[in-house]
DNA sequence: TTAATAAAATACCGAACGGTACATAAATAT
DNA sequence: ATATTTATGTACCGTTCGGTATTTTATTAA
């Protein structure tokens, strides 16, 4: 389905996009969108700067289909997190999901959608905002499921899904820091232990 | 002392250097390192480049001088939170004191140290690792306190005195996240309200 | 009044930025 | 075989980047 079988016309190209878009995706990762630079995207994927544009469009472009990849791949365990039985299953679930997730070393260290374009110039302001919202979906996912927990009697009518979902989204921003200043799975996961302590249950 | 009454020789200075690396410094809290321009900073300080250059150095040396007045300014609340008098009140105190500096509307939202060079191209790795370390010594500040709490009886024996300080300023990153997401002033005390329930005290 | 000093203003530097025109090469369709 | 299509490679675009050489201006010391 996505890789087509048939014959196209016209010269074949050279490069796996997917493959092309997991490398740009690495370095916006490590980069950010700004601090990665169209040079740096050329020579890691081996293609020049006309096939590069030709194939995926302008610095922008690339990042929105990197991000995309992203979402499917990496990120996708936010789906089986929300499916967790219990609220307390959920925030654990996340939570050490994240941190599995940050100290991989299968990739670069932290979220991409947590650090790609927090602080920018002026012309990335698009790119800034569309992480942000993001960031505030995945959290709204958190909230909604714990709305439902409160409704299935598996939180306490006085929990705050909001703050429930706002904590954890924070914690998991602030590991995401913390993990590309050296932080390690250990350390991490000892506060993720912490931070459950005081979760809400129904006695 | 700083400000000099003695006669200077040569052309005299026509603007004020501190309150210049006070503009400065508002630039590269919203722009960040690499994203605050040499332009930008000429612009609004309202001075021409060698002017720039001569009174305070390269764009890392400008970003450094204006750093040193973060630290001695905005920042200075740590030393005051770390003489509270229990854990529990220094625990509180920081992120309070956090949030209310975070949503404080006279300068940028959240905090340079955290975000100005998170994620920067291979050139600016220098000013990425300063922050970090600025970082771990706010943390390490927080560890002392709380090891002190410790002898003094004031937090039980198994208390990890640099988890404590680890889960503080993991909140304290992500809530400086937050904050330039949109966060209010009364959704994140919510989250520090709730992040304190399970702060351990002496029985 | 003149020399010395230091900042201001203008104009410029090479390099890197994101992005593209254009000619060429490799495939399919007719 | 030829036309059409599409990607590649080279070479280039104007702009902005951080940073400076040079001249002019304003001040103090002698």
């Amino acid at each position: 389905m996505s890789t087509d079988i048939k014959k196209m016309r016209g010269r074949p190209r050279v490069f796996d996009m997917d493959e092309a878009l997991d490398k740009a995706l690495e370095i916006f990762w490590k980069r950010g969108f700004e601090g990665a630079s169209i040079a740096e995207l050329t020579e890691t994927l081996g293609i020049n700067k006309p096939s590069l544009y030709g194939a995926f469009g302008n610095k922008e472009e690339i990042f929105k289909k990197a991000l995309s990849r992203y979402v499917a791949g990496p990120v996708a365990f936010i789906q089986e997190v929300v499916n967790q039985p219990t609220a307390f299953d959920v925030a654990q679930n996340f939570l050490i999901k994240a941190v599995e997730f940050f100290t991989d070393t299968k990739h670069p260290k932290g979220c991409l959608i947590v650090q790609a374009a927090l602080s920018v110039s002026a012309d990335s302001l698009m790119v800034k905002d569309l992480l942000a919202n993001y960031r505030y979906s995945y959290e709204h996912l958190l909230a909604k499921r714990f709305e439902k927990a409160k409704e299935e009697g598996d939180l306490p009518n006085d929990a705050n899904a909001e703050t429930l979902a706002k904590f954890l989204s924070t914690l998991h921003q602030g590991m995401s820091v913390q993990v590309t200043s050296g932080a390690s799975k250990a350390e991490l996961m000892e506060i993720v232990e912490f931070a459950l302590k005081s979760w809400p249950r129904e006695k």
